[in-house]
DNA sequence: AATAGTGATTGCGATTTGCAACCACTATAG
DNA sequence: CTATAGTGGTTGCAAATCGCAATCACTATT
């Protein structure tokens, strides 16, 4: 399928513009759910099976995950690829702009605040983690708990400590 | 139409996840294209008009545009919300991802390639710029050609000078 | 009165969505 | 060895959405 333009903008849109793409990523990412029934009965927006496997096979083709060799019927463990991390910038952009102006839940709005007061070092930071967990990369030193703990610490106390 | 979960990433994907309309916030945002004909012929993906009018509908309903009061038939000029102004951060990670992951038009690419050497400090000079554009806010001194004209200059640039 | 331009709407086939049921395979328990 | 639960999916199907082409109602200009 040829692009409708060159347009840098176009290309990432014809990619992740759709209502479940970036979910998926999400949880992905912040839920670190990378097998197919994690994602499934995890998806607090109740993704059907169909359109998950549409779009892990969309994600695996434009080059964003990659799946453990892996049968029908076997654990096959998504990762994310090197592009698949560098969605996160976008994916924080999109989360503050819904902090700013949707309503929403506290308790995942609270994992957002968290995010935007640290920043793009934050981001910076998670997208680090990242690599150690989906590319092997090896692990910096590190003071105190990382920026997914951190997320998910953040969540556990928005939801009544 | 209640949101699928409180979730603000998934919160503006709901709004902004389709193929079409940050393509259109796109063009009024860089191309300064305010007009219902103006988005429809200039258009390089070749949106169709259909599309071009429930995307318009939807941007407004979600209080990202305003339309100055106008019947049918009449100019009516669209502009940008402080929420629509405040997508730019998102389409610029978005290009940015694009302008990294995906190829693409020469020309096209500059200006992205631009927008991200001025980084975040040219992404709040732009949206200020939009502010008086939209907002009929009061213009900042400036120093020299403001964002939106560097970008078309440098589209013209890798034009062909 | 005729023509061009405005912001759209309508028809309609093709595609996508999303629910439910089912499938092939593997690992575990009895 | 068989039964059951768990794995990553596939299949049917109705409803909704997409996207192309043609058309519409209205205004401004000639």
């Amino acid at each position: 399928m040829e692009p409708r333009s060159g347009c840098p903008i176009n290309a990432a849109v014809e990619v992740l513009g759709d209502r479940w793409s970036l979910i998926v990523l999400r949880d992905v990412i912040f839920g670190d759910r990378r097998y197919f029934r994690a994602l499934l009965t995890g998806s607090i927006e109740g993704i059907a099976s169909n359109i998950l496997a549409d779009r892990l096979k969309r994600l695996l083709d434009a080059g964003i995950l990659t799946r453990g060799t892996a049968a029908r019927g076997q654990r096959a463990r998504f990762s994310l690829t090197e592009a698949g991390i560098q969605t996160v910038p976008i994916i924080y952009a999109l989360g503050n702009w819904g902090l700013d102006w949707r309503t929403g839940d506290d308790q995942l709005r609270a994992r957002q605040h968290l995010m935007r007061e640290g920043g793009p070092a934050f981001v910076e930071e998670l997208m680090d983690e990242l690599r150690v967990l989906h590319l092997d990369a090896a692990p910096r030193e590190t003071v105190g708990p990382g920026p997914l703990e951190r997320l998910s610490a953040a969540y556990a106390e928005a939801s009544g400590s």
